[in-house]
DNA sequence: CAAAAACATGTAATTAATTACATGTTCATA
DNA sequence: TATGAACATGTAATTAATTACATGTTTTTG
């Protein structure tokens, strides 16, 4: 992809909440925002490297045990300004959603098609397994509905709750009419 | 993104409906399968030359007009093999999903945050005309529900009109919490 | 009939993102 | 105390995808 590189908004937004390491935020993007915005820590790093460079970001070294050395980031009043103006801006930038096996069932015609059982059944399992994690989640994280001072994490928490249910019954549905 | 090339499968699978040009396909991009993949004609015209080099496909010129020229392109045994093959392996899927707007609010932390209002009525005018205009879709090529000889292209733009009705639902459900 | 929109096909430059490479430390547990 | 999992940080190579460059034809419409 060719975007407008979010990722660097997305790093600065994890940061401006606490001070964070390469590695924590790594691991929000693999839990928290992972089903909204995904990056390895090959792209993590460098992202850090430019974004301090900038003056976006500063750090601090740590010292964890006997010589573990860990960068821990902080935002600059600049990195801040550069954040609430990308929250500010009109979100016009509509990201594509890919699905692969939303496109092999475009290429399976018949409805008596023998393929079709399996497939749907096989994402189904995937899906109600995701589904019940996400709910866990939910009600771990906010066991007395949206909590007002966490109110954007309930938000996308509970969009993907309600996104993951809808694929789950698209699928169940599809299942009912073959 | 670095992926398993699943461009390639896709352009089979359109090209096994019925032989199409690049310009054809393009035009499947933006329109049929958009909602769950897309690729612009600068990504679309070299893959078809590298298919075709791999003999998954063979061209005729076609002549519009007075000496328009293009290719019309059609798959070959080899590439339905490869299509079926795509088709029947699992999909082991992480669904790609990257969403910008719900990263803004993921930043947004007080439910009584002074921009959530602008945010979200912003995104819901425009999640309310993609939605009418999946739900046309729908009626104008499903006038009668399930059409058991185009089943695939059914269930999924029945799937992006309940995903877009999520969409909807969940935005004017934030807004009745604040 | 002129202009604009749509048709039509390609390549080049750049950016985004994944996989693989590379190295070392700390903690839990068997 | 060895072993493996998790912690921790980076770079290199490669692939995917977008934007921009480049050119020309046909059809529609005012």
């Amino acid at each position: 992809m060719a975007q407008k590189n979010i990722l660097q908004f997305i790093i600065l937004g994890l940061i401006n909440d606490h001070p964070q390491t390469g590695y924590e935020l790594t691991k929000s993007f693999d839990n928290d925002i992972g089903e909204f915005w995904s990056a390895k820590h090959s792209q993590i790093y460098p992202q850090l490297k430019t974004l301090e460079e900038k003056q976006y970001l500063t750090h601090t070294m740590e010292v964890s045990g006997e010589k573990l050395e860990r960068k821990r980031y902080s935002i600059t009043p600049a990195g801040q300004h550069l954040l609430t103006a990308w929250i500010a801006e009109p979100t016009i930038n509509q990201t594509n959603g890919k699905d692969e096996f939303v496109l092999k069932l475009y290429f399976i015609h018949d409805q008596t098609d023998p393929r079709l059982t399996t497939m749907l059944e096989e994402q189904l399992q995937y899906h109600t397994e995701k589904l019940t994690h996400l709910k866990n989640q939910l009600s771990k994280k906010f066991p007395d509905g949206g909590d007002p001072a966490n109110f954007g994490h309930y938000l996308i928490l509970s969009h993907a709750v309600s996104r993951e249910t809808e694929y789950y019954d698209w699928l169940n549905d599809a299942l009912k009419q073959i």
